[in-house]
DNA sequence: TGAATATTTGAATAATTGTTCATATATAGT
DNA sequence: ACTATATATGAACAATTATTCAAATATTCA
């Protein structure tokens, strides 16, 4: 632990950092403590993959009101039900969506309630 | 445009497509209607993108509350600045990140006000 | 001007990824 | 059992990407 002196020291510099010491080794050990665990920044940066491609985005947006299934969406979009499938699974994996299977066809959904405000979010900064 | 009683029609199949037809061909072209644009999709996805990046993600956070250069967060972060750089360029060029010149350095600071709001809608989901 | 430092840039490399194609699995109807 | 249909899967290929390395720019200070 910083001594009492030595903190309000560092507050000082905190103000200030980059006009007044700069590099200042002191400030980023003292961010460091505060960075965001690498297990987070990883599974972060999954989520944001997963909705980072122009055929899954479709795909979510679609499941937005109505379940559908794997031929609807290869109809919805104009690309072969493998194409579908495979992102389907990418899908799955990162379990932004669920399924459910009713005889020969393979209905999914939405598994997240989070991804609506993501694209909502998402789209504010991509229509500015 | 639909007759009434077509729409009607396809009124009752959008309520309950995938159990009665399927794949419903009418159902399908409505819908795309509503589509979203496809540039719209791919300007989302390569917001998506950017942020999809664990060193992206540390610099922005890294950012959340004050401006730093390329060596302060070349030391946070333990990489070159050269990596960070190329990474920083990435994020300027995706508008996320703006920068200004003092002297030798390039201070960097955040230039979304929505990246903060797609982490922490993002964080809701990861740390479930 | 010359040396030191901060940042940027281009080329190269390894790793990851989206789609296609061929094939496998599963279910329904005959 | 056989056929048709829906979906899933593995291998292959091209395209994209993150980092490294070497070199270029730009700025400060002596």
């Amino acid at each position: 632990m910083l001594e009492q002196s030595k903190r309000e020291a560092l507050k000082e510099e905190i103000c200030d950092v980059c006009e007044i010491f700069n590099p200042n080794h002191e400030v980023v050990e003292l961010m460091k403590q505060q960075e965001l665990e690498d297990r987070v920044v990883f599974d972060l940066a999954e989520l944001f993959k997963t909705i980072a491609d122009p055929t899954r985005i479709k795909i979510l947006y679609a499941l937005k009101e109505r379940e559908l299934c794997v031929c609807d969406l290869s109809e919805l979009l104009d690309m072969s039900s493998s194409a579908i499938s495979h992102q389907l699974r990418v899908l799955r994996n990162n379990k932004l969506v669920k399924f459910r299977k009713e005889g020969r066809s393979v209905y999914y959904s939405l598994d997240d309630s989070h991804v609506l405000s993501l694209f909502r979010q998402g789209l504010e900064h991509v229509l500015e």
